[in-house]
RNA sequence: GGCCCUAUAGCUCAGCUGGAUAGAGCACCGGUUUUCUAAACCGUAGGUCUCAGGUUCGAGUCCUGAUGGGGCUACCA
């Protein structure tokens, strides 16, 4: 890449210009605003010192030597301290001669040999998926995909909670008012069905706290010591002594959860490569603590409370392990970190939870640190903020939640209602239409929610619902379908994809497309370092609007000189497999027409 | 109390390791269809980048402090 090339030639020149020693690869250049003349831009203020001469001398000087040693550098300009660099048409063109038809164009092929894990939506089994966990899950999925893309061999996982209290909660519920009421004999999407529970347990403690209360009791008392929850927390220790009716209920209501989440996950389009379940892993971790009592980095209360102290470190005193001997969260996260490091001999592990838990992952990479494992390093909280709605936070006990399946439904009815206003049914066959509904709906929530910065949290209208004009999902999608639509017409006309650069002259928007598809690579790597997929998504968005330009300024059928012509249909075609395998990666789907 | 995140146009968001006149979309107003898909394109308008200092050739970006919003921290996960 071009890049790397003025790069190298611009740490040369410093070098034997001025004897400054520079590595290319902290040599920074960037692209031209559009409001000057070139391509590239090197800002020389930095080295003023070091050349001992003006911004417009050490620019100038530089900018010669480029000229005469870089066959791609066609011409530059100096404006103050920036140097601004023209590169060669001829370059531009064999760029996209050589790369419009390579498939995944700007993947990593050659492995890194870097082992990614991707722990991400780890969800709790007493109630269905809501707006927060499509966050999780698209994000996952996307960084997944993308660490993938750029060479890493990348495993993902789910961490399912399945056992605890809140289980408890929704069976107990079940138990009491359930008449043995079953997905099939209701009808009802499995984890509906235990959610429903989970919330008429809430009720039912709540009015129990109500009337506890009105009988003369604090509110502290009475949370403690209503019926319902001294109820369930009897059915938790039940389950932990393996009591075999309970254990059935508990593994009857988590199989139509799994039915439920399977049937959610599919329509999202993800996938995992391994599941865990707390249920098989909450024990693990106590051996950790004796391992960390041994080594000193772990102490004892008098209580027999087992403790680190992370004063040193700027956080607090953290209990590791309760004075009854029982695991606490973090007791097992530091079991299953082993047990996955075990599973996936992963370099980089990744946890893909709410910014809520900042402060737990710090406190488990540093206790992993100081326990020395070697892979403490590369344990990384892939922190996002919560999802909000108008009306504030989301209460899943309190029924303010978007829920998931629900917003999938409304999404691709909404996509559907749109189609057929816009009259765009015409001539497809109705699994198709029903295909593309699918894709525009999911298309819109997918990219609404990722081209987000994932650390920031984000407002979510329902009632708005999500505009499919403007930077959206849709209007990419479209752009792709434009451009089939112009492919398919060149095929079926024979139009040749060869052409002579002699032949040719590159319009402004021409260039501005090229050099657009020519940056999806380093676009592509940013994504993957800053585990970003608003990366991704802000390029594509920026490509199909530097395409729709070109295809408003330009056409491609009716030109006459064949090779113009040849190298518009050249641009079209990488333009629209970026667009392709860059939301293949955001997990979104293009349509060939829509 | 302590710690973390955040503040950019009326709204939702970009702005990469400091660079030239801070960008999109939505909404508003105006224009474009004998031209490969108008879910499109073009234009007008909209800003003291929360505030105050500091660092330097140069700050939306880095540092300090203040304020607003969110979160965590007191044996839940």
């Amino acid at each position: 890449m071009i890049e790397q090339i003025l790069k190298n030639k611009i740490a040369l020149a410093l070098q034997q210009l001025y004897q400054i020693e520079i590595s290319d690869a902290n040599v920074v250049i960037e692209k031209t605003t559009s409001d000057f003349e070139g391509d590239f831009t090197f800002v020389v203020f930095s080295y003023l010192k070091q050349t001992k001469k003006g911004p417009e001398q050490t620019a100038q000087q530089l900018g010669e030597f480029l000229l005469a040693q870089v066959d791609e550098v066609a011409s530059f300009n100096v404006i103050k301290g920036f140097l601004n660099l023209v590169v060669a048409q001829q370059y531009w063109l064999n760029f996209i001669n050589q790369h419009h038809h390579q498939p995944n164009f700007g993947f990593v092929t050659k492995p890194t040999g870097q082992k990614i894990l991707v722990e991400y939506s780890s969800p709790n089994t007493n109630k269905p998926l809501h707006l927060g966990h499509i966050r999780n899950n698209l994000l996952g999925y996307a960084v997944a995909q993308i660490l993938s893309a750029n060479g890493h061999q990348v495993s993902t996982c789910n961490l399912v909670n399945d056992r605890g209290i809140h289980i408890c909660k929704s069976m107990l519920a079940w138990m009491q008012h359930g008449n043995g009421e079953t997905p099939e004999t209701n009808n009802l999407k499995g984890d509906h069905l235990v959610g429903k529970y989970y919330v008429l347990f809430d009720k039912q403690f709540k009015a129990e706290q109500k009337q506890l209360i009105e009988e003369g009791l604090t509110p502290e008392q009475a949370e403690k010591q209503a019926p319902s929850i001294i109820a369930a927390q009897e059915l938790l220790r039940k389950w932990e002594a393996n009591d075999t009716e309970t254990v059935n209920v508990w593994k009857t209501m988590n199989g139509w959860v799994y039915q439920g989440f399977d049937a959610s996950y599919k329509m999202l389009g993800i996938t995992f490569d391994k599941y865990y379940y707390e249920s098989n892993t909450y024990l693990l971790g106590k051996e950790i603590v004796e391992e960390g009592l041994a080594k000193g980095v772990f102490f004892k209360k008098p209580d027999g409370g087992v403790w680190i102290d992370l004063t040193e470190d700027g956080l607090d005193q953290k209990l590791v392990l309760r004075a009854d001997g029982t695991s606490v969260y973090i007791t097992q996260d530091l079991g299953t970190a082993d047990l996955k490091y075990a599973d996936f001999d992963c370099n980089k592990s990744i946890y893909v939870v709410g910014n809520e838990q900042d402060y737990h992952f710090k406190v488990l990479q540093l206790i992993l640190k100081k326990l020395g494992r070697p892979y403490a390093d590369g344990v990384y909280h892939l922190s996002y903020g919560m999802v909000e709605l108008p009306e504030g936070k989301m209460k899943s006990r309190e029924g303010t939640v978007v829920d998931a399946d629900d917003l999938m439904a409304a999404m691709i009815e909404q996509a559907e209602e749109t189609t057929i206003e816009l009259g765009k049914t015409e001539g497809l066959p109705a699994d198709d239409l029903n295909d593309l509904y699918n894709m525009v709906g999911l298309g819109a929530l997918k990219y609404f929610m990722l081209k987000v910065d994932p650390k920031k949290k984000m407002l979510f209208n329902p009632k708005e619902s999500i505009d499919f004009q403007g930077n959206t999902g849709p209007f990419i999608q479209y752009t792709h379908a434009r451009i089939k639509s112009v492919l398919r017409n060149a095929s079926a006309a024979n139009l040749s994809l060869q052409f002579d650069a002699t032949e040719v002259n590159l319009s402004k928007v021409e260039k501005e497309l090229i050099i657009t598809l020519h940056d999806f690579p380093s676009q592509l790597a940013d994504a993957g370092n800053q585990y970003s997929p608003g990366v991704l998504c802000n390029y594509v968005y920026d490509l199909a609007k530097v395409y729709s330009h070109f295809y408003h300024e330009h056409s491609v059928l009716k030109e006459t000189n064949t090779h113009q012509q040849a190298l518009r249909l050249q641009l079209c075609t990488l333009t629209a497999e970026i667009i392709r395998s860059s939301f293949q990666l955001l997990g979104i789907k293009v349509p060939e027409r829509m």
